[in-house]
DNA sequence: TGTACATCAGTGAACGCGCGTTCACTGATGTAC
DNA sequence: TGTACATCAGTGAACGCGCGTTCACTGATGTAC
């Protein structure tokens, strides 16, 4: 009477495609980065032919934006994490300080552990088509990386540790610094022992910290 | 009598293959980084049938390596040219500051004006061949970009500007620092003017320098 | 409640492309005698 | 000084591969009446 269950497995209409297809191209992605974004492969993993794909994205370059998205949002995901991890200390200069290291940290740590998803989330060749509807790239706070940094950077005005018109400044120089260090342990600094890379991430972290602090004006130190 | 001109333009044996399939490897790689190293339009623009590479290479990666050796000494000359433009003070520590800071503005300048060969130079799909003959990727001193870092720091701990304790973590700081700066200059920072990217380049060295002299023991100030 | 039909979401086959690499070969070079 | 011959550095043709993309198509869905 019924079908047997092997003949129905593979439905005619898949049900949501879409989110199939960005989710087996993140799974490449994740596997070999940017490159191994592969439309014939992200479809053979979902169990559909090829031309599939067109009926949800125009060309290869929106699955990779779309991927792009996906890999920004994990990176976002892995700073709220650390960020999570913090714990109000009383004093707002401190707790500032901290959390601009969780952000920090949750970015190298996230590179460290998804080297693929990382490079997919910078890549300078993702969709150049319409600007994306509604929020890409946002973790579970609803904020992108960009935006939890600068939320991190406000924490530190609002405690009188940076001065508002630094604050850009700020924002550039801390992100080139742990996007850096990520890079390099990824590549020419690569191979060393966890302890080593934690030790290596705190420097950095402290650097970029006396860094922003020795910059207040001398007249405003209190 | 003499064969015609045009019959002896393309001599059966080329006389350096090897250099020119780099060179035009490279020219490649300039266009369009890493994944643009292709051994058969090498061949191509040299004017040689693609088997022929096979004569000087094993495999592509080897090319590809050669090719990431001469990014890196293009990277290491802009960094001297850089240095060559610094007068001294008469004053060590000022001095070792500013070559530091020649050394960033060389790096950061010649990603942005060779984002290609930049891009190269740190690729991590290379030749994981041979360990290379003699010394690969050194500018016209002889020193490759980390030396020439190296050397900086040298300086500053030569002037009493560094302990030499601090002298490895400091070179992975700033490396990281102005690396980072570069990618996020050629990616999400892209599309600055010339000048407002001067500024964003001067605080980043700004902030290192201050990094790296306010770690200094505080009983060892003078 | 039933049915015709427009619309949607897939399929199967094929296209042209450029790639890395290998085969058997040939033309040029240089060295021993 | 001349010549045989090993060696070197190229050629031409072909291989198999996987890719992005397009074509005409068909099976499933849902809506108007």
């Amino acid at each position: 009477m019924t079908t047997p269950e092997a003949a129905r497995r593979q439905p005619y209409h898949h049900g949501d495609l879409h989110r199939a297809l960005v989710s087996a191209g993140t799974e490449l992605a994740r596997e070999g980065g940017p490159p191994a974004i592969v439309l014939r492969e992200a479809a053979r993993r979902v169990g559909v032919s090829p031309n599939a794909a067109y009926r949800h994205f125009n060309a290869l370059p929106e699955l990779v934006g779309a991927v792009a998205a996906e890999a920004l949002a994990a990176l976002a995901r892995s700073m709220e994490a650390e960020l999570a991890r913090c714990r109000p200390s009383g004093d707002a200069g401190i707790d500032a300080l901290s959390r601009l290291g969780a952000v920090g940290r949750g970015y190298v740590h996230f590179a460290l552990s998804e080297p693929g998803l990382f490079g997919t989330a910078f890549t300078r060749h993702g969709a150049d088509g319409p600007p994306a509807e509604g929020p890409r790239g946002v973790g579970d706070s609803g904020l992108n990386p960009a935006e939890l940094l600068g939320q991190a950077l406000d924490d530190m005005l609002a405690a009188g540790l940076l001065d508002a018109e630094d604050r850009d400044a700020a924002a550039t120089q801390a992100w080139a610094a742990v996007h850096g260090l990520s890079e390099l342990l990824l590549g020419p600094l690569g191979g060393q022992t966890r302890s080593e890379r934690e030790a290596v991430i705190d420097a950095c972290l402290d650097l970029v910290c006396r860094g922003l602090l020795t910059r207040r004006t001398p007249s405003e130190k209190e």
